[in-house]
DNA sequence: ATCCAGGCTACAA
DNA sequence: TTGTAGCATGGA
C-alpha cells in the first residue's frame, strides 16, 4: 500500500501578506531567508520551504513526514484572521497610520508556546541577530534532527522534557550566559506542571502572565511576548527598549483606546517600523547630553 | 575601548 | 513602592 504525501500545497491570499516582514520582525527567529528569496524553516515538526507569487502563498514539504500542509501553515500563517479591521482601528493615530503603510504585510505567526515562551527567555538584554544565532545552536543541539529530501537538515525546537533535566554546564554549548538557568527553570516548572501551559489558552492575559512570571528569568516583557507569539493572546503589549522609546515620545498616555484589545498587532507594526526608522522616537528639540 | 541589545533579579532606600 | 547595579555575550 502506497502512502500518499502532498509534497506541496498553495494558498490563496485575500490579504498583504510580506514574508520578509513578517519573519524577520522579531516575534521568530528560525526561518532561513535562500538566495531565491524562499524561506526554509520548522513547523512542529515538519521542515518546509515556502514562498509567495501571485497572491498565493506556497509550501514545499521538505520533511519526510506525512503530517497535513495545508491545515498545518493555515494555522502557522494565521491565514483565518482578517488583519483588516486590526489595521483601519490602527489608523485612529497617523503614527500607527504610518507603521500599518509600512509594516501591513506582518501576520502574528501561531507558534508553539513552549517555543515562543522559551525564545523570549533567550532574548533577554540581548539583540536579534545573536537570539538568533542562540536559538539555533539550542535546537542543533538538543533538538531531534528532522532529516530532508534535498539533503539538507533542519531541527526541532528541544522539547521540555529534554531540557528540564539539563545543568547550565550542560547548556554551555548553546552561548546563552546567564539565561541558561533560566531556560533550564522554564522547563522544569512546565514538565512538572507547575506552570500549565496549556492550560493558559483559556485564560485572560493578565492572569497568564501572573502565571508565566513565576518562572525564574520570566518578567513582564518576556510574558507578554510568548503570550502573544505562543498563545496569540493579541492584547498583550510587549515593551521592549524600542517600544518603550516610541511610547514615551509619541505616546504618552497609551495607544488609543480602540486599539488596545489588538495593541500586539499595532506594537508589532510600529516595532517594525522604528526600527527601520529611529527618528520617529526622536523628542522635539532634545539632545542627547541633558 | 565603551555602548547596546525584544530584561530580569536582587537589593536598597 | 520606585530605582538601579550587575549580569554573559558579541557586534557596532
Amino acid at each position: 500500500m502506497t502512502t500518499i504525501v502532498a509534497g506541496s500545497v498553495s494558498l490563496a491570499l485575500d490579504q498583504p501578506f510580506s514574508l520578509d516582514d513578517t519573519l524577520n520582525c522579531g516575534q521568530c527567529f528560525r526561518w532561513q531567508r535562500q538566495s531565491n528569496g524562499s524561506y526554509s524553516g520548522v513547523i512542529g515538526s515538519t521542515a518546509v520551504n515556502i514562498f509567495i507569487t501571485n497572491k498565493t502563498l506556497h509550501c514545499q514539504r521538505l520533511s519526510l513526514d506525512s503530517i497535513p500542509l495545508e491545515p498545518l501553515c493555515q494555522e502557522f500563517f494565521d491565514l483565518d484572521t482578517d488583519y483588516k479591521p486590526f489595521q483601519e482601528l490602527c489608523r485612529s493615530h497617523p503614527v500607527l497610520s504610518d507603521a500599518v503603510d509600512f509594516a501591513g504585510g506582518i501576520r502574528i505567526l501561531r507558534q508553539q508556546p513552549w517555543e515562543a515562551l522559551c525564545s523570549f527567555i533567550l532574548s533577554q538584554n540581548n539583540n536579534i541577530k545573536r537570539i538568533t544565532g542562540l536559538i539555533g545552536r539550542l535546537c542543533e543541539y538538543f533538538g531531534d534532527p528532522i532529516l530532508c529530501e534535498d539533503g539538507s537538515v533542519h531541527y526541532t525546537f528541544p522539547p521540555a522534557q529534554r531540557l528540564a533535566v539539563l545543568t547550565p554546564e550542560a547548556l554551555a554549548p548553546v552561548r546563552s550566559g546567564f539565561r541558561a538557568k533560566y531556560v533550564i527553570d522554564a522547563a522544569q516548572k512546565t514538565v512538572s506542571g507547575a506552570v500549565a501551559l496549556d492550560a493558559l489558552r483559556s485564560v485572560p492575559a493578565g492572569e497568564a502572565m501572573d502565571s508565566l512570571m513565576q518562572i525564574k528569568g520570566v518578567g513582564p516583557k518576556v510574558a507578554q511576548c510568548a503570550l502573544l507569539f505562543g498563545w496569540h493572546k493579541l492584547d498583550c503589549l510587549p515593551r521592549d527598549v524600542w517600544i518603550k522609546r516610541v511610547m514615551d515620545s509619541v505616546f504618552p498616555d497609551g495607544f488609543p483606546e480602540q486599539v488596545l484589545p489588538i495593541a500586539g498587532v499595532a506594537q508589532q507594526y510600529l516595532f517594525h517600523y522604528v526600527r527601520a526608522h529611529p527618528e520617529i522616537c526622536a523628542k522635539p528639540g532634545g539632545s542627547l547630553s541633558d
